[in-house]
RNA sequence: GCGAGGGUAGCCAAGCCAGGCCAACGGCGCCAGACUUAAGAUCUGGUCUUCAGUAGUUCAUGGGUUCGAAUCCCUUCCCUCGCACCA
């Protein structure tokens, strides 16, 4: 028998065999249990934050497979999307910091790298590196079902799904604006973007001025300002255009020219005319009718808005200092500012005022921003408009805005003019980014009423774990409009009816999880056999069979093989997937699988930190998984990242908290093997059953809800303390009962969804047929729980606390230690105490007793302290005591233990036939105590 | 800003939903002792203050409810996640 763990030397021979033996076919005379992750994107190799994902199901499969189910654990990768391709590209490229990250952080050898200038040899290679370092951890996965969401099955697949989602008039085109690189001639998301991720689409109004013949649109957030406007800005030293915008007469900046046209205008130019030709002329205002003259301002950007730009004086902290300025030089002196809003805890002219009360000099003055963004919040949210407003007098900021947007957009010829609030908005490839409305766009409508009407249905019958999470994905649900579910780029599966859009890859990331169910079968058919109808068949049980493409057969031993796993029991996946992934799969599955198909169960994770620090591939803060499993074993990192945190707490790996994990299995390796040659009975062996009996029972608990850290406590903290205890209690030279062989028995079998590898090998060295893997779970057995003899334990194990605890305070040479025992009419006391009702009044009850009455202060007193003492146990030993415990037979027993514990000579006495001081204070589960 | 979730002793982290089993599980770190030639590992004990096993003051903050609050309600401050063309 090996006396040294060593994880490497075990690990490879129990893998070949795990390897087969989880491979999963139905059994119609097991329950099915189904488990399934959000399969990765492999672009990059694992980190141990990427590890838990994949454990934590593990465990959970594990242990349910020991309960007898007959276990779905399921993986596949998606290699759907883009970034492989600027991957490939970068690398093409020789991209500094992209060969690093792949050469020196995953250390892909150079030669392979070499070949990652093709997006497929990438991904490829690392779904198998994925796959090797998943089965190095013990992740007991049927293999056989793995596949790629670019093979020519999956494609059909998706086709099918596809088929019911548009047929149900669920994917709609649309127009959307979107962050464009003209260079890439596509969109961007937030990681294409080099610079400026934080800018957002802002949506202005053009408000249209009259301006003879032609219009000047003037960007507004804030077209209520209307009221208030004095005059117009225009830059003297920027070349305005005169164009024609979608068949209408416009003056703007030639960049907002640009602009329209990407924002699916039609923008035919006329002419150009000099900002100076536009100064000191008067347009007039659409609302009021005014005139209004447009005057010149250098801080006016003909690459914002159009260009020109109302101003507010009253309201505009930029608009007041402008004009302020012209007017110290004797300028427009007749222009006076016209509030239009009335705040709270600013002057008529709220502007003027918080330019004064700031003392701004001028313009340049790095305030205004914040000044401008103070003074615009508090008006939206606490501003009333004044009198002066026409029909919207009196309203809200709030409610104004949206009305006169409406007013103006419907009536008045405007338009919404999308801008980046940050105009340094850079492509990775370097261009700069824009805003372009997509026309020919499709997209999801997950924005249906009827729709998320049925998934908020659905929603209360899914368990979600933690439940906290519910109220995130109602949110979602409400949340979630339309999804523009295709791309023009990337790997994937056509548009069937617009092959030249993809799915992207949170649309084809649905439903798949049936698709596991049949993947190892289906990979054998002939993509261009697998039409709609056949999957109808095999997932909705429509259609003919004996007239399809697949024989009847196949069909039929496919569609039994689906509805024996489907639907699936519980997915796994990380929090930050609420948001759209998790809220998608209910929707697609809603859409096309009857209500006995939806999904069962969610487990939420919390995020992974490294040395308290967020992982991050590209900041190079991340630990791979392989180089944490070859370092520590598999065991240790599940068994660290198992215990560190509950799954949907947020974890962090650090590396001397795992050594330890590394020690406690070496730990229970040595204690199980150093069992194996126990015989004899022993007087304690009762008790260490029992105590077995309650791990069992809470272990299992824990499991069931998920709550793998305090299953692990239970499993391994609590067995191993409790042994600890039986050792201690051992009579001298004794090293334990057989019974020590049930108890390893069965520890191995609790210990073995987390640290299988060691389990597995211990269940071979003690003797034991076959795979630990597939042993039965232990089973709590109710008539081997021994309260009586916990109790004795207890009270026997709280008084040598006790007596230690004395021994370090008084530090003398003591020799003897007198337990006196609480006298009868104490216990009698401490029942009824115990059965008080109301513990607050409990001396009235107690003095309600004539024998009690009769003993008077001591009584009294004794209540006191009864009380104090009932609200140190728990309640189940309170109800023991107050039943009974014959704590004289209890130490006598164990005085021998006491002495040797305590290394004193033990007396027992009771405490009525004493006369000392101390025995009075002997409270029954609590003896007096003198040391000498 | 909006939505969701959190803040517990030197650190990590249980407890909170179902208020009295709470000076508060467990781990790390630290201190002392045992073993050892020594170191490491391991084991034992300690680790808010005080103390013959008692008591006092603690669970971000400030209030409130209650005989009693880490736990329930409200204030403020701080942190994490999500906020959409995407893994």
């Amino acid at each position: 028998m090996a006396n040294t763990l060593v994880m490497s030397e075990i690990e490879p021979e129990i893998r070949a065999e795990w390897i087969p033996a989880f491979e999963s076919n139905p059994d119609e005379t097991k329950d099915k249990l189904y488990v399934n992750v959000a399969f990765p994107y492999p672009s990059g190799a694992m980190h141990v934050g990427h590890g838990r994902t994949y454990i934590i199901p593990d465990v959970v499969a594990r242990f349910w497979r020991m309960q007898g189910k007959q276990v779905l654990f399921p993986m596949a990768f998606h290699v759907t999307g883009a970034p492989v391709l600027g991957i490939a590209k970068r690398i093409a490229n020789k991209d500094e910091k992209t060969l690093k990250l792949y050469g020196e952080l995953y250390r892909v050898p150079k030669e392979t790298i070499a070949n990652f200038t093709d997006p497929i040899t990438i991904v490829n290679y690392f779904a198998d590196e994925y796959e090797r370092v998943m089965k190095q951890l013990g992740l007991s996965i049927d293999w056989r079902r793995r596949f790629t969401t670019i093979i020519p099955q999956y494609s059909k697949f998706i086709e099918w799904q596809y088929t019911h989602i548009y047929g149900q008039g669920k994917v709609q085109k649309g127009e959307y604006p979107v962050r464009y690189c003209p260079a890439c001639d596509q969109p961007v998301g937030d990681h294409d973007l080099l610079e400026g991720e934080s800018a957002e689409i802002m949506h202005f109004v053009f408000v249209m001025y009259q301006f003879g013949e032609y219009q000047i649109p003037c960007a507004t957030l804030r077209p209520e300002t209307i009221f208030g406007v004095t005059n117009l800005w225009a830059n003297p030293e920027t070349t305005y255009v005169k164009a024609e915008v979608d068949g209408q007469k416009w003056i703007i900046s030639s960049e907002a020219a640009e602009k329209l046209r990407m924002q699916k205008h039609t923008v035919v130019e006329l002419s150009t005319l000099h900002g100076t030709e536009l100064i000191d002329k008067t347009a007039k205002n659409p609302y009021t009718g005014a005139d209004v003259p447009i005057l010149p301002a250098s801080f006016v950007d003909p690459d914002m808005g159009s260009g020109l730009v109302m101003s507010v004086p009253a309201h505009a902290p930029f608009d007041y200092i402008a004009l302020r300025d012209l007017q110290e030089k004797g300028k427009y002196t007749d222009i006076k500012a016209i509030p239009l809003v009335t705040v709270p805890n600013y002057g008529t002219i709220p502007a003027q005022d918080i330019v004064e009360k700031n003392k701004i000099p001028n313009q340049e003055d790095p305030r205004m921003d914040d000044l401008t963004q103070e003074l615009y919040t508090a008006e939206f949210s606490k501003g009333k408009l004044n009198d002066n407003c026409g029909i919207h007098a009196g309203k809200s900021v709030r409610q104004a805005r949206e009305d006169v947007t409406r007013e103006f957009t419907d009536e008045r010829g405007s338009i919404i003019f999308h801008e980046m609030s940050q105009k340094r908005v850079i492509c990775r490839c370097g261009g700069r980014v824009y805003v372009k409305i997509l026309d020919d766009q499709w997209f999801l409508n997950y924005g249906d009423q009827a729709w998320k009407a049925q998934v908020h249905e659905q929603l209360p019958k899914v368990e979600l774990v933690p439940a906290e999470v519910r109220a995130e994905f109602e949110r979602t649900i409400d949340w979630l409009k339309e999804w523009p579910c295709s791309r023009r780029v990337g790997l994937g599966t056509h548009v069937p009816w617009d092959p030249k859009w993809l799915f992207e890859p949170l649309s084809d990331s649905t439903v798949y999880m049936a698709y596991y169910t049949i993947s190892y079968k289906i990979s054998k058919i002939p993509a261009e056999k697998l039409i709609p109808a056949v999957f109808d068949y095999i997932f909705l049980g429509i259609g003919d069979p004996t007239n399809m493409p697949v024989d009847e057969a196949t069909l039929h031993e496919l569609r039994s093989e689906f509805l024996y796993w489907y639907p699936y029991d519980y997915r796994f996946s990380a929090k930050d997937l609420i948001s759209n992934h998790l809220t998608f799969q209910l929707f697609h599955h809603k859409a096309i699988f009857p209500d006995n198909l939806q999904p069962k169960g969610m487990v939420v994770f919390g995020m992974g930190l490294l040395n308290g620090m967020k992982m991050s591939s590209s900041k190079g803060n991340v630990f791979l998984l392989e180089d944490a499993a070859n370092e520590f074993g598999a065991d240790t990192v599940r068994m660290f990242l198992v215990g560190s945190a509950e799954p949907w707490q947020d974890f962090d790996w650090r590396n001397e908290l795992v050594l330890s994990v590394k020690k406690q299995i070496e730990r229970m390796w040595q204690i199980v093997l150093d069992s194996s040659d126990a015989s004899g009975t022993t007087p304690i062996d009762a008790w260490l059953v029992s105590r077995m009996q309650q791990r069992i029972a809470a272990t299992t608990k824990c499991l069931c809800a998920f709550q793998t850290r305090q299953a692990l406590q239970e499993a391994y903290n609590g067995v191993v303390s409790d042994l600890a205890w039986y050792r201690r209690r051992l009579p001298e030279g004794s090293s334990g009962g057989a019974v020590q062989k049930e108890i390893m028995s069965e520890w191995i079998r609790l210990m073995a969804p987390v640290i299988p590898y060691t389990a597995e090998k211990l269940w071979k060295e003690t003797g034991h047929e076959g795979l630990v893997s597939f042993a039965a779970w232990p089973v709590a057995d109710e008539s081997k729980i021994n309260k009586s003899v916990e109790i004795s334990e207890s009270l026997i194990q709280r008084t040598v606390e006790d007596i230690q605890s004395i021994l370090k305070l008084v530090q003398i040479e003591a020799s003897n230690v007198t337990l006196f025992i609480a006298p009868q009419w104490k216990r009698h006391l401490f029942s009824i105490v115990a059965g008080a009702e109301d513990k607050r009044n409990v001396i009235k009850t107690v003095m309600a007793d004539e024998s009690l009455r009769a003993k008077g202060k001591e009584a009294t007193d004794a209540s006191l302290q009864t009380v104090k003492l009932i609200h140190s146990l728990s309640p189940e030993l309170v109800s023991a005591i107050a039943d009974g415990v014959d704590e004289e037979a209890i130490f006598k027993a164990a005085s021998a233990f006491i002495e040797k514990e305590c290394r004193l000579s033990v007396e027992i006495v009771s405490a009525e036939e004493s006369t000392h001081p101390k025995a009075k204070s002997a409270l029954p589960f609590k003896p007096a105590l003198v040391i000498e």
